[in-house]
DNA sequence: CGTTTGCTTGAATTCTGTCAAAGCAGGTGG
DNA sequence: CCACCTGCTTTGACAGAATTCAAGCAAACG
């Protein structure tokens, strides 16, 4: 149940039998289906989600009511809103399952109980808000730097997996795209 | 001289006076004049810099050799490219002064030495990465989300400073826009 | 004082969004 | 098991918004 969370983990950070098991004590599991909320906007995030088996998106809506997805999340990703998570303001994104799912939950008690009481932990969680500022920048940074055609050549190439799973008019909100003009792109890069 | 870094630092975490004059043994001072860069893309960056004094930009270049500015620094905010120097990769961010700057230095080897000596170090770094993920977070949800002319209004409502002391092209590039668009902004916005 | 740099404005162009319609595929219930 | 329905993708025509190119002007700087 645990095994690929602690297999992330003990990829980043060793970790004693003992300390594994106080870990655990603190984790829970939750299935969660199809198209249900993880977190709904104008909620606090309570968790954050290991995803163990599925796949998750978060997005925000603007004042049109558009959708606008700011991440994926496929097995063995992290997805929260880590702001709202560790400062307890409500959160302006909603996280929805787009497959049946399983994942692994750390709660906010468990998070600071945690940090407190394992030193394995706290450098394991250092190195995954370490990890998410990294993602979060170049997630930017392509964003404001390449076309439209270039953010979506680029999707493909490092994470093709994400393209085949997931609709095309959510890749199309991931590039900020309407699904019409990300149809027109394919047309365009299929005809070379 | 450290004054206002420390200033910074027990605002958000106390210090004794023992620990403080051990981290101030790590840190550097550097004086650096407008347009002089503290990165140039393509290099490693080697240090955070905590803005005592002045203002910094940091930007990367696309295919055609355009600017596209990530972040402003003014005085009691940190600038970085995080990711070159937790990774050692090199970066492909350039930092540049706009205005005559002071700055306190850490390097990557202070870094490290800090985080293993010091505890309020510790804490004191993950709340920095924590704070430099939420204002990423931010910035990412507003470009994604907000058409051009409500991302200014946003910005001169949260940083009514930074447009005082900021050229309106460096606003433009800050924005996703060309200088002759935000001008065009700002002629609606002043006939109501 | 001359040069450079930044801001504004206009006109033409290009790209993306919008609206609408049609074909397909997958899922549901009878 | 099949018919239907809903949602996704594609395509076309059109409108709208931003970029590009160009020029003029003011302010800053050496």
């Amino acid at each position: 149940m645990y095994d690929r969370f602690f297999q992330h983990f003990t990829g980043k950070v060793p970790l004693s039998a003992d300390e594994r098991a106080l870990i655990q004590s603190f984790l829970s599991v939750k299935k969660i289906r199809k198209k249900q909320y993880l977190l709904q906007e104008g909620n606090v995030c309570t968790v954050v989600a290991f995803v163990d088996e599925g796949a998750l998106r978060s997005y925000t809506n603007d004042s049109e009511g558009k959708e606008h997805i700011l991440q994926f999340a496929l097995e063995g990703w992290f997805i929260s809103d880590l702001y709202s998570f560790l400062t307890g303001e409500v959160s302006s994104y909603t996280i929805e399952a787009i497959e049946d799912s399983e994942l692994v939950l750390i709660n906010q008690l468990a998070y600071q109980e945690l940090l407190k009481r394992s030193p394995s932990y706290q450098a394991y969680m250092l190195q995954l808000i370490t990890g998410a500022y990294i993602a979060l920048q170049k997630r930017l940074t392509t964003t404001i730097s390449l076309s439209p055609e270039e953010r979506y050549q680029q999707l493909i190439g490092l994470y093709p997996n994400i393209v085949q799973r997931v609709s095309q008019r959510m890749v199309a909100s991931y590039l900020g795209l309407t699904p019409e003009t990300l149809s027109r792109i394919r047309r365009r890069l299929a005809h070379e």
